[in-house]
Order: structure tokens, then C-alpha cells, then sequence
DNA sequence: GTGTCAATGATTTTCGAAAATCCGTGCCAT
DNA sequence: ATGGCACGGATTTTCGAAAATCATTGACAC
């Protein structure tokens, strides 16, 4: 499918979407040390790209650096996820304001084609398959992504999908958890009404309040997990 | 000052750390490419951790990425700068929110600390040495830094801290203008002052008064360089 | 005169090995 | 017994050169 070489990219630039895509997924855990050897051996590459890719994740946030110790995946915690949390609700709270304001005809119909997508994908469970279970991730944060895409600010839809990317890890953690989001699908459906009946402060309301369930799910798994 | 190698760092940050200032203070300028052999000259390196250290400036956004045609120093726009201007009263607003609402008498502490070290040097013109303009910016940075180091959000603060590095490259683009900050000295004060009485909402119009006079006054001149 | 194509030069990108650094282990002195 | 210290192994970090890629120039056909 893929070409062995897609000219035009640059190997470090695959590294890093392998990588990221093994930390997203589960393959690399939080906490979890990360070797060249086998960075090397899963990225089938010499060292130099791989180092840069990490460079990147680092700066973002995915990875960290401990100088002259290497690299290692970044540690999920509870105080993270609640600051995750508090900064989504305030940014992507203010990118779909911005959104319902600006967004044109073409907006509305990137959002209800997302949303169609999302909702022919039966709710993720522990039992379904990773391939049909990425799918759902994967039309999930293209949902997301259109509710937010007319806010006309390139640097705070950044913000956003970078803070989107962070949620999911913890997301992905508990996904073994099922049942438990189950109106995930019913919440998102009134996003999208709220939306395109340009509620704003409806839709930003609706949307904290998606948040703060998935993150008072998640919290309350991983304090089950500690105790 | 610094020894040769300072042991427990690495020669990638040092890279990074010595492009990045001459990012910010003008030596490398807005669209200009970046030739490694260049880059190794000034940094006194191999290409290794030039690369590293591009990399993590790529992924903040000061750098951008043409791929197999090489690095160059992002450029500037009016539009970047007006979406900077909206996300930094934005995060940056919130942030002093919080730390207002949070804040202790350590944060107090600092904060009039910051504002004394900035207070004592003298406002920034165009016949100043480049050493002092050097001292101010940092120090200006410092007492922004105080201001929001409350908030208790390590994410926001980052998100802030970056926001505040991209605006200084368009603060120094204009520093030739002078005359036109003339009362930032007043404004930072009543900021202080403001926050020290734990006037939230009356610190945060004034952050966002100081941001929009700033990004106003670089617009004029911006315009007026295109005319 | 114009457009296409191949060769050339400059530059990025990648490789594989050398140098530097850190952690753990075992020995020795107190 | 305990604390300090040097040594060995594993790993990161850096180097210098080779391979790959892109822009430019010039020639040639139409």
C-alpha cells in the first residue's frame, strides 16, 4: 500500500509517526524506557532519524529526556489528566465558540459528514477488534477536529490537537473499561445540533461537560486501579 | 563564564539554546534559510545535534520544514501576529486568573521581585547597548513569568511561555521604532497592582489592554513598512 | 524562440563507527 | 558493617563521510 520510499518524505518524519503511533496505541507504556536497539529494530533505520524524531516528540510532549540517560515515554498521572483536562475545556471550549461564530456552509458540512462517519462505527468496546476499534479513534478525533475547524486560528487548533493527542493516551488506558461511556454517542450527537443551531454557549457548555464525564470516568478507573 | 562542556548537558540543547537566540534577537531573520554549514560554524558542532536542536525548534514552530530542501526561520505575518495576540490574552488571561485566585505570599513575593529588577533598567530604545536591551528583555520576560506562575497548570504555562517566545520575535522586529511603548513601564506597574490587590477581572482587562496596545502598535508599524 | 530533458553542483539526509557518559558491581579502608 | 572509589558493561551522544535529493544550467529537438 504504502511505497517502500514515498519521495518527498523524509525518513525521520515516518520514524516519528511510528513512534507516536506506538505510544498512542499502547504499544510503548507510559513510563517505559525507549532503547535505540529497539527503536531501531521496530523503525528499521539507523539511529540518526530516530533521534530526531524523538526530538520532536519531546518537544511536544510525549516523550521525555533525561540528558545523556535517553528517552523515555512520558508518565501518565492523575494531576496531568486533570490539567489536560482544564486546558481542553478552555481551549477547545473557545475554539468552537469560535467555530459557531465563524463557521460558513462548508463548516456545517464537514461536521455532519464527520459525524456521520463516527456514528456508522459501532461504540468502542474491549471485545472488538484493534482494527475497527482504530477506526473508531481515528473518525472520533476527525469529529472533534470539524467541530473545531472554523475557528480561524492556525496556533489555538494547534493547541487543541496537541491536547487532543495527550487525552487519548489516557483514554486508550482505560479502554479496556467498557460500558462506561456509554452516551458517548448521545453526546456527541447533541454537539453537533447544538452546533449547527449556533447555541454557542450551549454547545461550549455541552462540550466542558463531555469532557469532564470522560475525565471523571477515567479518574475513577484509576483510582480503582490504585487501591 | 560557562565552562567548555557544562557535564550533565548536552551539545543538542546548547545547539538549541544558541539558535534559538539568534532566532529571537534578529541575527537569523524571518524566512531566512538556514545552511547546516552555517549552523555548524556558529555553533562550533557537528551536524548531529544541529539537527536535534531544529527539530525541537520545528516542532515549536520557529522553525519551519520544506522536506529535503532544509530548514529555514519562520516567517512573520500581520495574520500570525493578530492569532498570537488572541491566544495570548486567551491563555494568558486565564493564567493570571488563576494565579490571582491561587496565588500565595511566595508568588507575591516573586512577583515583586520581577517587577523591581525590570523597574531598574532603563526602557528599551534603539541607541541603548545591545547588552542592556538583552537585560531588559530578559527581565521582561521574568516579570511576565511571575505573573502567571500560580497558576498551578504546568500545560498553561507552558502553552503561555511559548506564546510569549513567539511574540518576541515581533516585539524586536519594532524595538528600532522607539517612543512607541512608552508607558509599558505605567502598565506593567498597574498589572502588579493589580494582581497584588487580587483584582482578577480588573488584571485580566489590563493584560488584555497591554497585549492588544503592543500587537497594535507593531501592526502600525508593520503597515507602515509596507506602504 | 520555446519547451523538455539530462548532467552538474550544492545541500540535505542518513549511515555506521568512535567517543563520551552513566549505572551497577565489587573491592578496600575506616 | 558501612561508606567511598575505581572498574566494566551497556547505552547514549557525537562525529565524519557516504548516499540521496533537489535546484540550476546548458544543450538539443521541435
Amino acid at each position: 500500500m504504502a511505497a517502500d520510499r514515498p519521495t518527498g518524505k523524509t525518513l525521520a518524519g515516518e520514524a516519528y509517526e511510528r513512534i507516536r503511533g506506538a505510544i498512542q496505541d499502547g504499544r510503548l507504556r507510559p513510563g517505559d524506557r525507549m532503547r535505540f536497539s529497539d527503536l531501531q529494530a521496530l523503525c528499521t533505520m539507523s539511529v540518526t532519524p530516530v533521534r530526531e524524531a524523538l526530538a520532536r516528540l519531546t518537544a511536544e510532549g510525549f516523550t521525555v529526556l533525561d540528558d545523556h540517560r535517553g528517552f523515555s515515554v512520558a508518565p501518565l498521572s492523575l494531576s496531568e489528566l486533570r490539567d489536560i483536562t482544564a486546558n481542553r475545556k478552555l481551549c477547545e471550549g473557545e475554539a468552537l465558540r469560535l467555530s459557531i461564530e465563524r463557521g460558513d456552509g462548508q463548516w456545517e458540512a464537514r461536521l455532519v459528514a464527520a459525524h456521520h462517519l463516527l456514528a456508522r462505527v459501532p461504540q468502542g468496546r474491549d471485545d472488538m477488534p484493534s482494527v475497527i476499534r482504530d477506526d473508531w479513534d481515528e473518525r472520533h478525533a476527525a469529529f472533534h477536529r470539524a467541530l473545531i475547524s472554523a475557528c480561524g486560528s492556525p496556533i489555538l487548533l494547534d493547541t487543541c490537537l496537541r491536547l487532543f493527542g495527550h487525552a487519548g493516551r489516557y483514554r486508550r488506558v482505560s479502554v479496556s473499561l467498557s460500558g462506561r461511556r456509554r452516551d458517548a454517542d448521545a453526546e456527541h450527537r447533541q454537539l453537533m445540533d447544538l452546533a449547527l443551531a449556533r447555541d454557542g454557549a450551549g454547545a461550549v457548555a455541552a462540550l466542558h461537560a463531555h469532557y469532564q464525564g470522560t475525565a471523571d470516568a477515567l479518574e475513577a478507573f484509576f483510582d480503582g486501579r490504585n487501591a
